[in-house]
DNA sequence: TTATTATATAGATAATTATCGATTTGTCAA
DNA sequence: TTGACAAATCGATAATTATCTATATAATAA
């Protein structure tokens, strides 16, 4: 049983782009590779390069190479502890579970 | 009941900046005037004014005049939506409230 | 080996944003 | 009113970052 220490300034930074977020929502719940993403996407390679390495920085996504191909998927595990991180850094008054009103 | 909607790459760009997070941190369960805030950190008064107004267009604190001043306080549950949202968006299998491991 | 495909890196540029000093606006007291 | 203080806005600059093209690296097949 071990803490996930998150940096919530990195965290939010590397969640801080349209590009990024996009490329989560895909490989959400599926391994993908570099250019399936750049497929659904409408942006050059490298763009889609340059931004897996900041997600993969940030530990939001892990890559695997799968022969000429890098399969990358999201860390939700990772998400989740940055998200209940800020949530009990800045918001110690509501727990998160209770947020709907 | 009412949902509080966040638009997370907002959200996330809201919280991406260190000196931002120190704000939040500061007016986090209390009220603080500008001043208080200008003191507490090092940076110039148009800078945190500048901070503010980012916060506020993103609900993140609100705003109550008082007399001469104007006094802050970080937005919680505004906050705690946003940590939720993007949780459920990008981290479904996780529900929140276990990511301690 | 060489050719082909997939991804990463380098370098340049454009766009965004953080910061500051100067000024304006707002509030109150004398 | 006027003066003093608090905060917001303006305009300029510096720093960061997103994007691209060109090229390099890695893996595999012929």
């Amino acid at each position: 049983m071990k803490l996930i220490v998150v940096n919530t300034v990195d965290f939010a930074k590397a969640l801080a782009d349209e590009t990024r977020q996009k490329i989560m929502q895909l490989c959400c719940c599926q391994q993908l590779s570099v250019n399936e993403i750049v497929e659904a996407l409408d942006v050059a390679q490298p763009t889609v390069s340059h931004h897996l390495k900041i997600l993969k920085n940030a530990d939001l996504v892990s890559a695997e190479r799968r022969g000429k191909q890098v399969l990358y998927t999201l860390n939700q595990k990772h998400l989740a502890a940055g998200c209940c991180q800020v949530a009990e850094n800045f918001a110690p008054e509501y727990p998160i579970e209770e947020v709907r009103e």
